[in-house]
Parts: structure tokens; sequence; C-alpha cells
DNA sequence: CTAGAACTTGAGGGTGTCCTCAAGTTAATC
DNA sequence: GATTAACTTGAGGACACCCTCAAGTTCTAG
């Protein structure tokens, strides 16, 4: 849907420096960077920003929405590889390579950003594709049958962490955890576990709670 | 080592009410906390905070050097168990228990305060313990053979970011996420890792990045 | 009981971030 | 080129947190 008016000429080239901007500072220091850093960035004054984006959560929509509908994109690609667990673990390879390369986006793993429409629009989408990368991996075998697409939230929140910590250190460490923990979901390795998954509203609220 | 003069009466009991209320408030809302929050919790003004502890690190020292040492003293215990690997497990599973009741006690596991020597120091003995730990699962056979100590900060990490993130929502939660990962730990789970372990010095680093 | 050292207090200065708005500037239109 | 709506600007108020210090209070030793 295009704007009732377009925006004026100059309007529209600061709404790009500052999401030109916006796009490498959230990468570089994550969501909560000072918005006054990114328009010090685009070179436009913080008024600007506050004129283009009346809200943190606007302009994170701006920057992500097309990086979250990549996500869908990738998981729809994944559907069409011949082997399921293969696939599976290629989508959660991505997705990591990605928080590894993008603060931001590694913040969105773990938080609901409500105003941000698009965005969560483009997840809601991107989770109903991985509940069916799931469910074709254990139908194929190779995943174990009793994990949930809630329970890949905590692969995906535990991996940010490490990917946090070791970024500046040893960028490539990340890989290591996510192997072990790809051998833990592994059918063959599969004890019982303790408790019953998260429910998907309780999911939903685990990050709605960090959710700014 | 008493210092070379005993507080006054009143001091002392407003040391005792700060670390108290640091205690709680720690483990409510993390290492984080505003330090007038503690005072105000401690019925004291900020300036006798200040007056006490000269910065929020000696407070974090007074309030966690004996968990730290607790968790040592476990390490310990852990050792004499029969099962190596049952030993292993009931380690990490009372330290992410702690984890889950202190949030604080959470933040800890990610960072190193170098100004709380007494945490520090602690900390440090218990790390040789785990190590121990470790090597005992190994020789056993029940644990992989290809991970290191350094591993383990990984499995801490992302263990806390699932503790935090289900806290109020499902505070058991974080018993399945572990589940998965010592799945993953077992030897005969074991397939090749793609990256080398952090060495002992980047996991420091990778900590200290994270250090205030 | 008194003197003085030890202690407490909270107002206030410093910093960093958010967000607004009145005044000035610029693009689009005729 | 003039008009006007759209836009930009940055100073500044609001807030939260940090930390200090001069003035007032309380403990303790003699």
């Amino acid at each position: 849907m295009p704007s009732a008016r377009p925006l004026r000429r100059d309007a529209q080239r600061n709404r790009e420096l500052l999401i030109d901007a916006a796009r490498t500072a959230f990468a570089e220091r994550g969501l909560d960077v000072p918005l006054e850093e990114i328009a010090r960035r685009a070179g436009v004054s913080i008024g600007t920003l506050y004129n283009r984006f009346p809200h943190r959560a606007a302009l994170i929509d701006a920057v992500f929405a097309d990086r979250i509908t990549a996500t869908a994109a990738l998981a729809e690609h994944v559907l069409t590889m011949a082997d399921a667990w293969e696939g599976f673990v290629f989508f959660l390879e991505h997705v990591c390579e990605w928080q590894a390369a993008d603060r931001g986006y590694s913040d969105l793993a773990a938080r609901h950003i409500p105003e941000a429409t698009a965005t969560e629009e483009a997840r809601r989408h991107g989770y109903a594709l991985m509940q069916r990368i799931v469910t074709r991996a254990q139908e194929s075998g190779a995943l174990r049958a009793d994990i949930t697409l809630e329970d890949l939230a905590f692969v995906i929140w535990g991996q940010a962490r490490t990917v946090e910590a070791t970024h500046d250190v040893a960028p490539r460490a990340w890989r290591r955890h996510l192997a072990l923990m790809l051998d833990g979901l592994r059918a063959p390795a599969a004890h019982p576990l303790p408790e019953p998954p998260l429910r998907p509203e309780e999911a939903a609220r685990a990050m709605r709670g960090r959710c700014d």
C-alpha cells in the first residue's frame, strides 16, 4: 500500500540514509543502539529521524522486515531439499550465521517487537515454515520425535548468547556449540525429556517478556 | 583478615541490611539493578551505600563470594560420587537450578567482575574443580572425549538465556533444554565437531568482553 | 556527660538517552 | 519567481542512573 502522499524528494532521501545507517548500527550494536547515533551516522538531525520514524519499532520494521522474509525464503528452500535432516541443519546453520553477522537480527530472535508489524508478520510466516521443517525431519526419522517448534526457540536463544559472547574473540566458535546441540537433537541420541514442552502461548509470552 | 578498625555498631548493622537488600535485589533483577533501589530496600540512603561499598563490585563480592564458594563445594562433592557421568549431570543441574533461582548468579556465569576479587578467586577455584569433573566423566567413557571445560561455558551461557526467558512463564522449562544439551554431550552421540575448542584465554576474553 | 571521631543524609552536579517543538529552510506547484 | 506545504533543525525538558560532599547526627571512649 503506497502511502496517500509520496514523500518529498529530500525526505525520501533522508529516509533511505536513515535506514542504511540503522542497518549497520543495529548490526554492530544491537537493537538498543541509541537513536541519536543512527541519526548522526545518517548525517541528519535527531528530529528528522523522529519525523520519518515515530518510534524505534518503525525503524526496526524498515530494516528487518525483508531480513525476516529472507529467513522465511530460506525455510521454503530447505523444504525442497532431498534430505530432511540436512535441510534442518542447513536452516539452523544459516540462521546462526546471520545472527553472527548481525547483532540486531540476533536480538530479534529473542524478542517480540509488537509494534514492528511487518517484521512480526514475516516472523509468523517463518514459524509456520519452521514447523514444517521440524515435522519433515522427524518423519524422516533423523530428528528426535519428542521435540517441538518451541524447543527450537531454546536452541536459538542459547545460540544467540554464544554468538554474542564469542563474536569478537572467536567468530566461528558458535559452530562448535551448534554442533553439540545438533548431536543432542538427533533421534538416536534421544533420552526421555524431563519436562513437557512449552505450549506455543508460553513461548510467545517468554518472548513478550523481553519485549523491549 | 579483620579490618584494622571494626565498624561502629550502626555501620555494621547498615552493612548487613545492605547485603540482605542486595542479595534479594540481585536475585530478582540481576547484577545491573540500580544501586538506589538497593539502598531504598535496605532503608538507608544512597550515601550510606557508597560509604560501605565504594562500587558495585564490592557489593557483588559481599553477596556472591560465598555463593561461588558453595558452587565449588558442590563440585568437590560431585567428585566423590560413584558414577562420574551422574556427577557431571548432578553438577550442571544444580548450577542451573541456582541460575533459575537467582538472576544475579546467572549474570555472574557470563561476566567477569575483575574488581570482585573474592568472587573471582572462588570462581577460579571452581573452574579447576570443574575441569576435574569433566576429565573424570570423560575417563569413565560417558562424556564425549572431544569437549573441553571451555565448551561448558557455551552450555552455561545458553542455559542462562533459557532460564531468563522462561523464568516467569514456565519456571522448570530449562530442564528440558538442559536435557537436550546433555544428550548432545554423551559419548555415543558424538559426531566430529567443526571447530577447535576455545583456548582458555579466549574464553576468558569472551567473558571479559561483557564485563560490565 | 562530653568531645570528637565515625557515620548518615539527601540535595545536586554529571552523563546519557528519549522525545518535542518553535523557528528556520527547502522542495513542489502555479 | 512567489507561495505554501513539507520538511529539517538542534536546543532543551524529562527521566534514570551515577557518584560526591558539606552539613547534620550518633556512637563510643574517656
